[in-house]
Parts: structure tokens; C-alpha cells; sequence
DNA sequence: TTAGATTTGTCAAAAAATGACAAGTCTTAT
DNA sequence: ATAAGACTTGTCATTTTTTGACAAATCTAA
């Protein structure tokens, strides 16, 4: 089942035994924020997550593509995009990608 | 062809025979800052999305459409967001939905 | 060249995101 | 029951990002 990137971090805080507190002091944060970010009221700065794939000796790679993804869930999800609208907004990134291979062949 | 939501206002103000100036005051912004939306180096601020589709009689639902995808369109191109995590980011979104299905019964 | 159209650079103002603190609730051990 | 620690919530100042406006530049056609 997929989560959200909130959930997520309270999974890996859980799973390694540490408080809201431990953790926040470890990625420079206010527990209460960190609290907010785990219940869906702020989101993760995307500048902590090198710090964050250390802590827990993630891949970072793979870390950026769970945020990546829950940011682009959450947008997809606020909108009300449907699969059908969706499949528009890929080829628009395809298209995107276009302009920019034909930007950098001048 | 998909187009950006910028070259699509371009398109609509050329088919109608509009100066940017023209257009911008009919959508009370400065003609240089259309010029930067129709290039794309600015968005279109979503609050306008009524005052277009009067001006050039289109169906404002469909136009948010248009904007929509666009936008997440571009945050799937800025984040290089493949298909296959496309696909993980569309299963995040359909939990969001169920996650507030669960709130909403309660 | 000149006029009108468009583009670009810059900056102040507005809006949104973030960080921190205080005060609240919840849980658990005694 | 209450005390301590864990967590949550509300608020506000600060920071960052976005937006709007103006001036100056470039482009284009007569």
C-alpha cells in the first residue's frame, strides 16, 4: 500500500525507535513541525532529504522518487486530475521535453 | 500537439486579433508580463482562469483542464518524473482519495 | 527612421512556505 | 490521581517565492 511521504518518515522514525524529538534534532528541525509533516500539514522541505536518507542509510535516489511522487500524488490529488486529464499532462511533459532537446540543439 | 497553457493563450489571442497590450488590459495585468506567461517564463495566476474563458467564450471547466495539466504537466517535466513513477505518483493520489473517504465517514 | 508590438531586466509588494515557541492533549508508569 | 514524556495544535515572525509594474531594450513592418 502507498503512503504518504508523512507516513513514511513515521514509519522509518518508528521502525528505529525514535521520538519526534530525536529525529527533528537530527534533520534541524521543531518537533512540532515535524509532527505537522507527518500528519499531511506541512510538507518536507526537499532540502532535508541528504540528511534524511543518512539518518536511515537510504538511497537518496530513491528517497527523491518517494518524495517526487508524493508531491506530484498530492498535486494530482488537489486538482482532481483524472487518469484520463493525466494522460494530457504526460504528453504535455513529453512535449515540455521536446522544447527543451530543440532549445539546446542551437 | 500538446502545447503549454502559454502558447495556448498565444494561440487564442492571435485567432482574435489581439495586441498583448490588448489582452493584458482585458485581463488587468501589464502587457509585459503576458508576454512572459505566453513565453513561458511565468504562470498564468490561476485566479484569472474566469476572466480568460469570458473573454474568448470558452467553457471554463475545460480551460481548467487545459491549466491543470499544464501544471502538473510541468512539475512532472521539472522533476523528471519517469512514467513508471508517474504511475506510483497516481496510486499516492488515489490513496489521498481514500484516506479522505475515511475522514468524511467519520 | 518611426510607430507599434513584444521582450527583458529589475524591484517593490503580495502571497505562500517555513521555523519556532507556547500551550494543549494523550498515554503510560507509578 | 498525577507526573513525565510524547505528540499535537495554534499562532506569529521570518524567509522564500510569486506577482505586478515600470523602464528600457529589441523587433517588425510601413
Amino acid at each position: 500500500m502507498k503512503t504518504t511521504f508523512g507516513e513514511y518518515i513515521r514509519l522509518l522514525r518508528n521502525e528505529n525507535e525514535l521520538t519526534l524529538t530525536q529525529l527533528a534534532a537530527k534533520l534541524n528541525l521543531d518537533s512540532a513541525n515535524l509532527s505537522k509533516i507527518e500528519n499531511g500539514k506541512r510538507d518536507f522541505d526537499e532540502k532535508r532529504l541528504p540528511k534524511l536518507a543518512k539518518i536511515f542509510k537510504l538511497n537518496l535516489t530513491e528517497l527523491r522518487n518517494e518524495y517526487v511522487t508524493d508531491q506530484i500524488g498530492k498535486h494530482i490529488y488537489e486538482t482532481n486530475c483524472t487518469k484520463q486529464l493525466l494522460q494530457v499532462a504526460e504528453e504535455k511533459a513529453e512535449y515540455r521535453r521536446t522544447l527543451n532537446k530543440s532549445l539546446q540543439t542551437q
